[in-house]
DNA sequence: CGACCATTTGATGGGCTTCAAGAGCAGTGG
DNA sequence: CCACTGCTCTTGAAGCCCATCAAATGGTCG
């Protein structure tokens, strides 16, 4: 997997001016909590970052994925989600104190701060779309679609996350993505080689079943150089 | 309904020095569509809007209600989703040229800029979070929470839209939405007046529904000043 | 090897969709 | 005014998909 700036069209380093560090964390480590003061942003250097909450009967619930150059963290006030690293994983972390103030005086050129924010949302917004689906299969499949488009070279395709990690993002249970996979493998859409990576096979079949119009279908064949956005 | 300011807590005019227009549109109209480009972004000064895309089978999916104060149609490129009004609504629209074109040099101040993005990410999480929930109960108690925090000034709550409507937010049929609503009152947890208010009979009991921790519960009783994010 | 965990697979039950029909409400025109 | 029409909303019954319960397989690490 080579990570890669996905997101609109600015590859280029973000406010080199700010304070910024670079951090590496352990798979499962946890990088903020949720309720914790959001004073920082931070942007996925290397490695898979998730970011969750937890309800009152206990069952999580994954509200994204981050992969390299995607932007995580960027609430407004508190975090509304705990951030976690799904694999080592190293994030580069901005102080953003300036954001909550609010103050028009700061000196940030909105390009920029804009593009943060867009990044966030574009995440958001993919998370949005595959909910949009009825079925499991339909929604396993728009979930390896998104990642293979955002995150992959050739047909080949990496799932750092565990079964459990998408059960949760995608609201079922892990039996239920189990079997979707193998329905998937069975219907010869993709071929699994090992736990974290999946062949796919037929992607004008994928897209299909997560049926987006034809965005997709038109970015499958001729592989897309940048996100679904 | 009295349309608040109710994201992050800048309440002041947004960039009075931009070129902006007012527009009114009917139920039912559009006000862009998927696919367009994005060059302006709106925000509702009165009535209610609804933004939303179509699967290739027909289905339709809604991705966000607005309402007064909330911003929508902040996206990158390309609107990913098409934007009608629920209600006569009136839409005050932002020229954002600027935006795509990330120039460091455009003189926005970043309060505003990152304030119209926040706000926008906003009803992203909101709806995210709804998503979480496992059964229809549990996402229509949700659901009526955020509106009820959102906007909604005494035990009453109003909601412009269609069972219809909901059922395509929620990713439901029509007709477990409304097999949820008569649950929800046969529970005695709100009572239903007319087919677009409710009145909220127990919101404890509502927020223990919807299970979101216990950020919600503490905001239920005293009546909250701004959203849940 | 044996313990443990992740994943897969099978069987059963519950919740939501689907199919079907009735009730409530608004708008139109006689 | 009221019948008529069309739509939204509600409610009932049957079937399907997914959650749950249960167990087997495979992979990792001591």
């Amino acid at each position: 997997m080579q990570p890669t700036i996905s997101t609109p069209d600015n590859k280029q380093e973000l406010h080199p001016q700010l304070h910024t560090t670079s951090l590496r964390f352990k798979p499962g480590q946890m990088i903020f909590d949720e309720g914790q003061k959001a004073n920082r942003w931070y942007e996925v250097v290397r490695g898979t970052v998730r970011t969750c909450r937890f309800h009152i009967d206990g069952h999580r619930h994954l509200t994204g994925f981050y992969f390299g150059g995607d932007v995580f963290g960027a609430d407004y006030g508190y975090y509304n989600t705990a951030a976690e690293a799904v694999t080592n994983a190293t994030v580069r972390c901005y102080r953003v104190g300036e954001l909550s103030q609010q103050s028009p005086s700061t000196n940030f050129s909105f390009g920029g701060a804009a593009s943060i924010l867009y990044r966030a949302m574009s995440s958001a917004q993919r998370y949005l779309f595959i909910m949009g689906h009825r079925t499991a299969l339909e929604k396993l499949a728009a979930f390896l679609l998104s990642i293979y488009i955002q995150d992959s070279d050739d047909t080949s395709l990496n799932l750092p996350m565990s079964r459990a990690d998408i059960a949760d993002f995608l609201g079922l249970t892990v039996h239920t993505v189990s079997r979707s996979f193998s329905e998937l493998v069975r219907r010869e859409y993709i071929k699994i080689e090992g736990r974290h990576v999946v062949v796919v096979k037929d992607c004008a079949g994928l897209c299909r079943l997560a049926g987006e119009h034809e965005l997709l279908a038109n970015e499958c064949e001729p592989k897309p150089t940048h996100s679904l956005a």
